[in-house]
DNA sequence: AATTTATGTCAGTCATATTGACATATATGC
DNA sequence: GCATATATGTCAATATGACTGACATAAATT
């Protein structure tokens, strides 16, 4: 096994490229979170209120229970990152017009704010590999991505969503 | 407004591409580490110990100090972590021959087992990603990752590594 | 009127991370 | 050889973000 690298040996190979798309994956992930982390901190909140104010902001209207699906998390464990976004005002509640047990959720002015600063730092290093890359490399980048993703999470990134 | 597809607004449309760029890794993410989570909640692990058994894996003999400075975590967190892997014989040590401070990691017999499990999970969900999207496409999957990756850790992923 | 749904809340637990302080053994520089 | 730096470990306290389980309320549906 000294020919490691010449393509002798196929199955060696494809090994390897699993181990880099791994690795590539959760450094690029790392990377990709730290400066938002980081903003996050300023304000005492952490990652999920992240995840919530950016699925808030991208689906103004959204309700309680099909933010819940998205993230994936227990209505619990919601509750309390949600609740510190309403009460300092980055996140407002209105009644559902059909349904008045509804609490639709949308962005304050000051959450929008910081969804902007906080997406800006993702938009830079995205905009900057991007432009090292090139753009049939980010059709790749979107393909590889989208068919590392299972079908149900699927169709919510690619599909135009109507929600509320 | 009413031309958002229509390619009137390029900001616009940059800002999409950003923002699915951000759906894209946070949902392939998620469900790439899904199915390891799942395999490491019957031994008691958390991601934590994935994480661990992997970089051991990927770089046997591996120092305490070169292995936090790749997770960019606390000795403490790691303490408890690395801890019970080698309790549990997954991980074994040995005394650095030239540092004798040193303590030199790697996987038991056990503890490759655990590996291959966990990455044949992705091995398989990266390899149907590979087939569905292209070999081009896994090239520009590479590079876009590799872009947005900081320099630091940029080596750790391309470079072929010499520890121990 | 009975049931289901949307949401909330209380209480306890767990995993993973943090900071700060201190301890020990070994290596290294003067 | 002594002083200092380095590699590692450990104790203790704390925070975040997740979980399960149980129960509550209001509104919609059948």
């Amino acid at each position: 096994m000294t020919d490691i690298n010449s393509g002798f040996n196929p199955l060696f190979l494809r090994e390897e490229d699993i181990r880099q798309g791994i690795e590539l994956l959760y450094f690029a992930y790392r990377d990709f979170t730290a400066e938002p982390d980081a903003i996050l901190s300023e304000y005492g909140f952490g990652r999920a209120h992240h995840r919530v104010i950016y699925f808030v902001g991208r689906n103004p209207g959204i309700n309680v229970s099909e933010l819940l699906a998205i993230l994936k998390i227990t209505k619990q464990s919601l509750s309390r990152v949600l609740g510190q976004l309403v009460r300092e005002s980055f996140i407002e509640q209105r009644e559902g017009t059909r349904d008045r047990r509804q609490r639709l959720l949308e962005l304050t002015k000051k959450g929008v704010e910081l969804e902007r600063r906080l997406s800006e730092s993702q938009r830079q290093r995205f905009a900057d590999a991007y432009r090292d890359a090139g753009a049939e490399s980010v059709q790749g980048f979107r393909d590889v991505l989208t068919n590392m993703i299972s079908k149900e999470d699927r169709d919510r990134v690619l599909g135009p969503r109507k929600i509320g």
